[in-house]
DNA sequence: AGTGTGCATTAATCTAGATTAAGAAATCAG
DNA sequence: CTGATTTCTTAATCTAGATTAATGCACACT
């Protein structure tokens, strides 16, 4: 397995690439997002120490998404069959539920109990993440995650 | 593996239930979904014929979303392991990218678009669901919806 | 046949969040 | 250290979609 070392801002993989990989990252912090036509992008995922970020499964799609290092960053490039194994479809479970409850978000709650959310559940990615990225994840413009914080800190 | 029928309008699982099974849909259509604490429901998936429908996977976790018959259906009730898997691993792969899909549409796409998405990936659940339920899974209004639908038609 | 009850549509109004713009604060490059 | 480029925030305006409400339909039922 081979192990990577990317810079703040490198890409690991662009939208469209064949032969994707699975990545585990070791230190420092990923994303993965989405540019849409306008020219918009969309944050899929974060993925801090001891993630697993990946390209589109299964590896013979192209991707659609672009993955790159917000901070340096080492990753293990992970053979991509492991994701079928023993332990790995527990982690892949677990991956169906957080998306199943962030698609649940999406649809039924505001843009406030989003961030609440989120910064309950990734503290951690809060702190080291610019907010207009944790806006994108939230599907919301930063201008609008300004005026959340405003209104959350008014009722303090 | 146990069969069961189950009468349009019947609950398979209701949200809280402990020890959530997967159904495999042998004939009929059914639907998984939740109840918001405004009591607005939200449809997470539709399962015809020859798909697979689960509460919360992993099964310990008490289920949150409530699975019912759209019609008269008959379903196979999975052995909870089987997901974990050989092809099985191959079907939750699926399932994520679905997913993925799905969390980058609700962020990133217009009403408008997300309908025309459904229309021509479920063509046939189109027909056989009331356009409230079509709604619902689109994450918009009933209302909404039919809108959307007018303005489609006028740029024929 | 009549009479509910739920579904779809239209229209009027309202609102969360988008867009646009501009200034202040932080970060970066040389 | 310093100017330049991003990022964050505030504010004004705009809009997609929500809400509310009314109407017509298609069924079930007794």
């Amino acid at each position: 397995m081979k192990k990577i070392s990317i810079k703040k801002g490198e890409f690991l993989q662009k939208s469209g690439d064949l032969n994707t990989k699975v990545y585990h990252v070791q230190s420092g912090l990923l994303r993965s997002y989405i540019i849409d036509e306008k020219g918009k992008e969309h944050i899929f995922s974060f993925a801090p120490e001891n993630w697993v970020i990946a390209g589109s499964l299964p590896p013979e799609v192209p991707a659609d998404l672009y993955i790159d290092a917000i901070e340096n960053s080492v990753v293990l490039v992970v053979n991509k069959d492991i994701r079928l194994e023993g332990k790995n479809a527990g982690a892949l479970i677990r991956r169906i539920a957080v998306l199943q409850k962030r698609v649940i978000m999406l649809m039924s709650d505001s843009a406030l109990k989003r961030y609440e959310h989120f910064i309950q559940t990734y503290p951690d990615i809060v702190k080291r993440v610019p907010q207009k990225m944790i806006a994108s994840y939230l599907g919301i413009t930063p201008e609008a995650l300004s005026k959340v914080k405003n209104e959350r800190n008014r009722n303090h």
